[in-house]
DNA sequence: AGGAATATTTACCAATCGGTACATTATGGT
DNA sequence: ACCATAATGTACCGATTGGTAAATATTCCT
């Protein structure tokens, strides 16, 4: 994804001085870390390397702009939810996302925890609209690994007597808590420790 | 705990006009609800009923008055986490914990989720006490579950080969996860459902 | 070269933040 | 009745919040 495909480069005028692209995983690490209402305007432009006329005309405002970076999160590279959909089996689908999480909630290269869940999780009024995008989000994630479970079980990947809307809650539930403890320091190993846990006992078919 | 327990009431000059334990249980809901930063002064006083210059007197100011209010929750009468560790199997704690997890973080009566949780995950550095203290609350309740399964692993309530401070650590995992379902919109139900499933597969002797 | 268009810089805005000075009011002790 | 003590209400404080007006700088197009 080019800086272009996020605002179209226009043929006339003073091109921009900054990378989007960069800037904006530069205004994650600062959302991450500190949410979106503990990041001030100065916080993100200092880490951005722009001021705060560039932010408002490359991004519109701190909302679209926290919206934009929560884009870039789910897109990046180390995204590992969605593509974990992808495995042959429930349990190579769970195995990965919550080995995904243990990894990237605590990669000592990027803050501690998820920005989805730590993000907006509780504020003040102003920032309800963010607040509910993340639970939007959240949500988004818990209805695709429910879809996917469900095609398990017709599979007979899943026992007949399983419910894949409980079984999806309850990883979502594993993955979030994760992130809590990452934020609250837990390595890398210990949170594998928690995703072997859960597949010591999960009930679809090894493999 | 009377009030006169949490500042000794002076037995010359004007009497205080309201009742700091009701003062506290209100300011409580507004830090539940909004988290510590989210929670403005203004916010504080109109929900407790009474003006700044009170609300100082009484509690110092708003990083005390959250301290406070975090002793509240814990010492409340719903309060469900360190009671759960008494009972006679680790079956009977986890499932009490988990159980009161989903009805306290999903009760209608209350904000949604747990203000140990969500209220001060990620914060501005103006906060890094109060989400200090908050990590540290966290991580007592783990160590004192992590006690009580090393005690079921000693009695052979959990088997030999198993691991009591990576279950406590998946355990808390999956209360902090309930916590962020319930703030996400989870009603009761749908938060016993994720206990049943982790329940259902508890390495501890039923009963 | 000159103009249209866009980005950057500086300086500012009103509103809100947590916190407090000060005058007033209400109590108990003497 | 009077004083010491403490709580209250009002009105304020400097700092910071998100956001912007206006001047300047840099590009492409003609």
């Amino acid at each position: 994804m080019s800086a272009s495909a996020v605002t179209p480069a226009p043929t006339v005028g003073r091109p921009r001085a900054f990378d989007m692209e960069k800037a904006l995983q530069k205004a994650l690490e600062v959302f991450w870390r500190k949410g979106y209402e503990g990041a001030s305007l100065p916080d993100l432009c200092e880490a951005m390397g722009i001021n705060k006329p560039s932010l408002y005309a490359a991004f519109g405002n701190k909302e679209q702009l926290f919206l934009k970076t929560i884009e870039l999160y789910e897109n990046r590279p180390c995204a590992f939810f969605y593509p974990a959909l992808e495995h042959a089996t429930s349990y190579e689908v769970v195995k990965h996302m919550l080995c995904g999480a243990a990894s990237t909630n605590a990669d000592p290269d990027n803050p501690p925890g998820c920005v989805i869940v730590q993000g907006a999780l509780a504020c003040s009024e102003s920032a309800t609209f963010v607040k509910e995008a993340l639970i939007a989000k959240r949500r988004a994630g818990e209805v695709a690994l429910c879809t996917r479970l469900e095609q398990a079980k017709a599979e007979g990947d899943l026992p007949d007597h399983s419910d894949p809307a409980a079984l999806a809650r309850y990883i979502l539930a594993v993955l979030q808590g994760m992130a809590v403890q990452a934020t609250s320091g837990a390595n890398c190993a210990e949170l594998k420790q928690v995703a072997e846990t859960v597949l010591a006992a999960w009930p679809g078919k090894r493999g």
